[in-house]
DNA sequence: AAACAAAACTAACAAGTGTTAGTGCTTTAT
DNA sequence: ATAAAGCACTAACACTTGTTAGTTTTGTTT
């Protein structure tokens, strides 16, 4: 027998996720057939279901993973007893166009599709989603006590980092006169130097 | 015999772009089925028929629609003899976070959905898109020229300021303690004060 | 009241949806 | 070699999709 975990399987698996990231993100999760997924892992589409469970799986797969990827990174900037609030904050929208940059499949389709997670996944996710902004407020917040902040809306200001980073969607499909290392000093300059005292 | 142009006819339609606007938000336009927005209007499907000729045309129209506000808006910046650069790039910024938080649902579905425009819509879109976003650099190599604006990377910096305002569609989903105003004076700050020399 | 069009209805269509059942070939473990 | 599991296949299911045809109801104009 061929173990669980084995590297065939495993690679399978990974195909389909990866094909399943690509597809939602171009079609959309509602969009994307069963047979097409198939098709681009060149397959039937019945054989899927010998790798996963059902479309659903697949999203809440990517949507989790993603999600995970952020909060383990939230969590180390968090425990940091060396970085003052400022370098945090930075550290963190580095992190979040790193993300937008290598692997915009999978994130843009965590962005765009969540939303058609099953419950209870999608509450979940939602969640998850306003803690995550929660935390990045209080960094904010304790770096205005500390006065390394200039006085902001902490919710005001989150909301405007986390969505400036998702302009890098667009860099993508029009790859221009300026590299992804560029773009990030630019982005950091503009989002976070105004932010410091 | 009904007059073309009547009220009843002219007010049938545009509550079925309503509706269509407000489920393609929620649900998406794949997810969107043409029984669901005839329920909402509380009508049969097929009575749709009557006022629209297909479910793509009210996506091109709401998606149309909206580009064309922003750019007749934008024609209007260009064409000020009196406003400096800076002055036009926060009318711009305040025009976009007004459409967002006062016609959040064609303009999400605009952002979001515009990619399920039938061609040659969804070419004709996507062009659009990249004249109006070159047009904004424009504007702001013209002020760095002028000595009004910072050396900035112009095309890094608009795709910063049209993603940056999405964040409102957060602020719609949790009213939180900050009102409308209070949120756009705050992204104004953060995101065109950076900007001045 | 007659005429006419606007706009609702029912019924149906062809195509596509995710998924299951059942079968057999291929690979791995014993 | 033999048993077991992995994995792909075909065929089919129950359902939903956007849309059309044809008919009847509603409302306005002459």
């Amino acid at each position: 027998m061929a173990k669980l975990g084995n590297r065939k399987n495993g690679s399978r698996k990974e195909m389909i996720s990866l094909a399943a990231a690509r597809l939602f993100r171009e079609k959309g999760f509602a969009s994307t057939g069963m047979r097409d997924l198939a098709g681009d892992v060149g397959v039937e589409a019945a054989s899927l279901y010998n790798h996963i469970r059902s479309k659903s799986e697949l999203l809440q797969e990517i949507c989790f993973r993603v999600a995970n990827d952020f909060n383990t990174q939230l969590q180390q900037m968090e425990s940091s007893e060396t970085l003052s609030s400022i370098e945090k904050l930075e550290a963190i929208v580095r992190f979040h166009i790193d993300m937008w940059v290598n692997r915009l499949d999978e994130v843009i389709v965590t962005n765009n599709e969540s939303k058609y997670l099953e419950e209870p996944y999608n509450a979940t996710f939602l969640n998850e989603r306003r803690i995550y902004v929660r935390r990045l407020e209080q960094i904010i917040e304790d770096g205005i006590r500390k006065g390394q902040i200039r006085k902001v809306q902490p919710y005001a200001v989150v909301l405007t980092l986390l969505s400036a980073v998702r302009g890098i969607e667009f860099w993508h499909r029009t790859k221009k006169n300026i590299s992804a290392s560029e773009l990030e000093e630019s982005m950091i300059v503009h989002l976070v130097e105004g932010l410091k005292k």
